[in-house]
RNA sequence: GGGCGCUUAGCUCAGUUGGUUAGAGCGCCAUGCUCACACCGUGGAGGUCACAGGUUCGAAUCCUGUAGCGCCCA
């Protein structure tokens, strides 16, 4: 490469220079990683970003710690593997699928059927992991693209497909009827995980139950009141408190003790509370023991509309503190209500279908929308005179996360994984350490959750998945049955351990949970004894047609999406085959990722990597801050406040990107960014807020024009010019790569004719020292910030480093002696020693303006160092990670250097406060004692350049200019000549103002030491440097007191 | 309801085991286009560290409580 330095930019082009960097790394294949025995190696996997959409700033955020980890861990000579890949998210990606092709064509998945709809999907799923590679791509990560995963892939799906029979043949898998989150647009089960919860007006019906056959002195009906008056249709019981007289006293306990502790301005509502209940002892309670009575006695009642007879039960699920203390059980419609019907085996009447109408169960109210079936219901029961009153009411109403509708307790048949000793597994590798969690509170949650041990449902009534390799069918008798479990115990695939089976008794189904006709998939067959499920091991079994041929059907349920994401450290490295890379990089080294999945995700790699594996999937796990927006909300797609890093690249560069975020990286903050969009015409910028983050064109509040952004479907919409969404943050980190892009182009300047070679420690000069020596801390700060995940301390400390100690100082300072030559060689090679340095630490964070840099070194000087010097590597990627050695520290220098930089401060001070034009020379005289003397004289060519003052004096005695500003320093007094230049009153007002600051600071000094005990009971060193420091604020308040009075004596 | 976290300059944030004159960037004021950088240089103004108690010789830092905000779990 040949170049001249001068004509480089004077701003780093990052659009020209990152796809040509990008490439040469590619085809240098930096970002590889083979499995070599002889090598340490560091693995990190990627938390694989859902293909359901582009990449946000948290996912930048993400992956640019990643990468940061692994170009660090991979200069220190780890053999360092990055594994990509993408994540199907069964439920997000059919859902955002299913709604277009609703929106666009107006059908439904029904109407294009299995294939079809998973042939699009799989279209979908092209185009965004193809744009999630791009994005990560052009932030720079290294990953090793060879080796590029998908969660639903041929490696990953034999992974998955092994695990679940392994787990089927070790009885950890059943099949149950259980009460799930039913979504009726989706008509899928979703998860807790995948429900949001939201208050919404709605009512609270009161509704009036006839008792059957009332005995003399009991009520006509019982009153309970529901926020869901069509699932009355499914209740097959009204429950009465047990003991309501002792349940009343515990609700006056408890009020009572809250009244103790509560503030003043909730008392009142408190005492309301305990009045109530006063009165609702007296008027409700004899009642509700009149009711307990009759649960007990049998009694029951005539539900409504459908004409059931339905009892009346004691249980304490009901409130007798509430309404009327009486509750009506649904238990297929209701979590609680579900409990209740185990408890008192209740039959679940399922009065839905999978869309959300009304079935055969309704009676007269089939085939009604569960919307239509309410307002029938609310007016039959008004007709019928059984209403006895509406109230208006906020209820906390679930909602799919996916579907954004309702959603709906159902009854349905599901696939769990028996987590109790599986959760214990999990549980023990962190308790013992081989898995640490940073920060350690994360450790808590997880194993909160986990200990709870509750089994994990894992079928979704989706066609996005792996479909569940179970096969089954119902048989009639049980002489059939063990007919055909004879049969299959002799097939070779079971004997060889390629399929297993268990027999679900329909007895014992039915004990479990007593139920009547539920609908579809979970309907009971009267007839049934038992159905056998059979698991098999591979695809393409023969064992399949066999058991087709039998009459078994494959189960069309798919399972969870973290079903194959928890095999993700070990699936991706090809277990089940042994291959060479499991052995060398099983177990990975650091997991990154946020807190909202460590359930989810984290803890469910720790259960399948103990168990397939036989070893914790990461050694650590490292939890990092949420991006949120202007409002603290967290940054989604969904929400529309989503951030594509690109936009951000596109104007600061992926250097600026990543460092801006890196910088934001602090251990408990999580991270604010408000954004603005930014118009194309005219470059001005607009707030995003709530209210415009989903619009697909927005005006300009400037010059008037529009612009589309990632919201743009329609074809009139895309015409627009794009606006990008950016944020001011990363003016910072831009900011900053350009001051080090201009350090570099004025190293190159001067670095001509560079001759590589050591310095004599005799030709170093004060500020060679200083700067190799703060080198040096910062070589080992840097590494300790990164060993400890505190990126945010890392980019700090290097940027404080480049910007106050590099540039201002060091750079400055080099400019007289560069020019000269005298001292230009020892110069350079510090110079040159010092970035080359600086830009291997700043690499990880900064690649690309880095690997610049580090080219242009390469073609004017290939051979460079301090000490140990070597021929530089072809790519900054493959440079080594500096030493951290202590060798150069010099802590005597820096507090000499310090001291300089506070009189070069001082004289600048009074340069701009006296309003001397920056042309103007100034002379100073500094009284000191003779060895500060000796330090401070070669550094007058310094006070000369950067002050433009020059020295005239300095030592124990000297000539004191007769007008003059004084500054008081630590241990020195300066006197800068103002003959003719002098603005007394601005000279009076500054020193005033630091009489009145040292007179302070001796009194709080003087009040700290004259503090009862002080003296006595702190320790020693710290007395010592307190009374240091009252001596030293004395001086210089009786200097800067001395210096006043002369002012004003002449003035 | 339980758990975790946050509240420091106008804005966005640092502040590692209690001892500093509480810092940075942006913004603001003043000033300078001196040959690395105006995405820059130089200087300045700006904070009772949310509030109330407590521990301590000493608290932004530790403890308790209050208020507000956020997240997780029920």
């Amino acid at each position: 490469m040949t170049f001249s330095p001068e004509e480089l930019p004077n701003r780093f082009d990052h659009a020209e220079a990152c796809p040509r960097i990008a490439s040469r790394w590619e085809e240098l294949g930096c970002f590889q990683a083979d499995p070599d025995p002889a090598r340490t190696p560091f693995t990190i996997v990627i938390p694989p970003p859902n293909v359901t959409g582009a990449l946000h700033l948290g996912h930048a955020l993400n992956n640019t710690l990643q990468d940061i980890m692994i170009r660090w861990k991979r200069m220190q000579g780890f053999n360092a593997l990055w594994m990509p890949g993408t994540d199907h998210a069964g439920i997000a990606t059919q859902a955002v699928v299913e709604r277009r092709l609703k929106e666009e064509e107006g059908k439904t998945r029904h109407d294009l059927g299995r294939t079809k709809l998973v042939e699009r999907i799989w279209q979908w799923k092209d185009q965004y992991e193809a744009r999630i590679l791009r994005q990560l791509k052009q932030m720079g990560c290294s990953c090793d693209w060879r080796r590029t995963r998908f969660t639903l892939d041929a490696v990953c799906a034999r992974a998955v497909r092994r695990t679940f029979f392994d787990l089927f043949r070790e009885s950890l898998i059943y099949r149950g009827l259980r009460l799930v989150n039913w979504d009726t647009f989706l008509q899928t089960t979703v998860s807790d995980d995948e429900v949001f919860h939201e208050t919404v007006k709605g009512n609270f019906w009161h509704f009036r139950y006839p008792v059957i056959a009332p005995q003399a002195g009991e009520p006509e009906y019982v009153t309970i009141a529901t926020t869901r008056p069509e699932t009355m249709l499914g209740d097959t019981a009204v429950a009465v408190h047990p003991d309501p007289a002792a349940a009343l006293d515990a609700w006056e306990h408890e009020l009572r003790n809250r009244l103790e502790r509560a503030a003043a301005k909730e008392k009142p509502d408190l005492e309301r509370e305990l009045q109530q209940l006063e009165e609702r002892r007296r008027n409700v309670l004899p009642g509700l023991i009149r009711l307990r009575d009759m649960a007990i006695a049998g009694r029951k009642l005539r539900l409504p509309l459908v004409d059931r007879e339905i009892p009346l039960v004691a249980d304490e699920w009901a409130k007798p503190e509430m309404g009327s203390g009486c509750v009506k059980i649904t238990p297929a419609h209701d979590p609680n209500d579900y409990d209740v019907g185990r408890r008192r085996s209740l039959p679940m009447i399922n009065i839905l279908n999978s869309d959300g109408t009304l079935n055969t169960n309704a009676g007269p109210y089939q085939g009604l929308k569960i919307r239509a079936a309410r307002e029938r219901v609310v007016a039959d029961m008004e007709a019928a005179g059984l209403l006895e009153q509406t109230e208006d009411r906020e209820i906390d109403l679930a909602h799919s996360d996916r579907s954004k509708t309702p959603i709906e307790p159902y009854i349905a048949d599901q696939w769990f994984v028996r987590m109790d000793r599986l959760a214990q597994s999990a549980m023990d590798g962190v308790r013992d350490g081989r898995v640490t969690i940073t920060p350690p509170r994360y450790a808590r949650s997880y194993l909160d959750w986990l200990g709870e041990k509750r089994d994990w449902p894992v079928s979704r009534q989706l066609w996005w998945g792996h479909q569940i390799p179970v096969w089954s069918r119902a048989f009639d008798t049980q002489e059939e049955t063990r007919r055909y479990v004879e049969k299959l115990s002799a097939d070779p695939r079971v004997t060889e351990q390629r399929a297993a089976y268990y027999v679900e008794e329909e007895a014992r189904r039915a004990a479990e949970s007593r139920f009547m006709n539920v609908d579809g998939r979970s309907a009971g067959r009267a007839e049934t004894f038992a159905t056998i499920h059979v698991c098999i091991a591979d695809d393409d079994s023969p064992l399949e047609s066999i058991l087709e041929t039998d009459g078994f059907t494959r189960e069309q349920d798919v399972l969870d999406t973290w079903f194959s994401s928890a095999l993700w450290p070990h699936s991706t490295l090809g277990w089940p085959e042994k291959t060479a890379e499991l052995a060398c990089f099983y177990p990975t080294s650091v997991l990154i990722t946020s807190r909202d999945i460590i359930t989810l995700w984290v803890a469910r790699m720790v259960i399948t990597g103990l168990h397939n594996v036989g070893d914790v999937p990461f050694r650590n796990v490292y939890i990092h801050p949420k991006i949120l927006d202007r409002d603290g909300e967290t940054m989604s797609k969904s929400k529309g406040n989503g951030v594509d890093p690109l936009d951000v690249i596109g104007k600061f560069g992926p250097d600026a990107l990543r460092y801006g975020l890196a910088y934001l990286c602090t251990e408990t903050q999580d991270v604010r960014m408000p954004v603005q969009f930014e118009c194309p015409h005219c470059q001005s910028l607009l707030d995003q807020t709530r209210a415009n983050r989903e619009l697909p064109r927005i005006k300009c509040g400037k010059c008037n024009r529009e612009f589309s952004t990632q919201w743009a479907r329609s074809a009139e919409d895309n015409a627009l010019p794009r606006g990008l969404v950016v944020s001011e943050r990363f003016e910072v980190s831009r900011n900053f790569c350009n001051k080090l892009w201009n350090a570099a182009r004025f190293a190159l300047i001067n670095l001509r004719e560079f001759e590589p070679g050591d310095v004599e420690p005799a030709e170093l000069t004060v500020e060679d020292r200083w700067i190799l020596s703060r080198l040096a801390t910062v070589n080992r700060q840097t590494t300790e910030a990164l060993e400890s995940y505190r990126f945010g301390e890392a980019a700090r400390v290097l940027y404080d480093f480049t910007w106050d100690e590099f540039c201002s100082f060091y750079l400055e300072m080099a400019k007289g002696r560069l020019q000269a030559a005298d001292g230009r060689t020892s110069a350079q090679r510090v110079l040159a020693h010092v970035l080359d340095q600086l830009l291997r630490l700043l690499h990880p964070m900064i690649p690309f303006v880095t690997e610049e840099i580090w080219q242009l070194l390469n073609a004017q000087l290939p051979v460079r160092g301090l000490g140990n010097r070597e021929r530089a590597a072809e790519s900054i990627m493959r440079a080594t990670w500096p030493a951290s050695t202590s060798d150069w520290v010099d802590t005597e220098m820096e507090q000499r250097f310090a001291r300089f930089q506070t009189m070069l401060g001082a004289l600048r001070d009074i340069r701009s406060r006296q309003n001397i034009a920056p042309r103007k020379p100034i002379e100073f005289a500094v009284r000191t004692d003779a060895e500060t003397a000796e330090l401070l004289r070669p550094m007058a060519i310094y006070f000369q350049s950067m002050a433009n003052a020059s020295l005239a004096q300095i030592g124990p005695t000297i000539d004191i200019p007769k007008t003059h500003a004084m500054l008081s320093l630590e241990g020195a007094e300066v006197f800068v000549d103002l003959s003719g230049l002098i603005d007394l009153d601005a000279e009076i007002a500054r020193l005033e103002k630091e009489e009145r600051k040292f007179s302070e600071l001796l009194q709080a000094i003087e009040r700290k030491l004259a503090a009862p005990g002080f003296a006595e009971r702190a320790p020693a060193p710290v007395v010592a440097a307190e009374r240091e420091k009252q001596n030293k604020y004395g001086e210089q308040l009786q200097a800067t007191r001395a210096s006043l009075r002369e002012l004003r004596k002449s003035k």
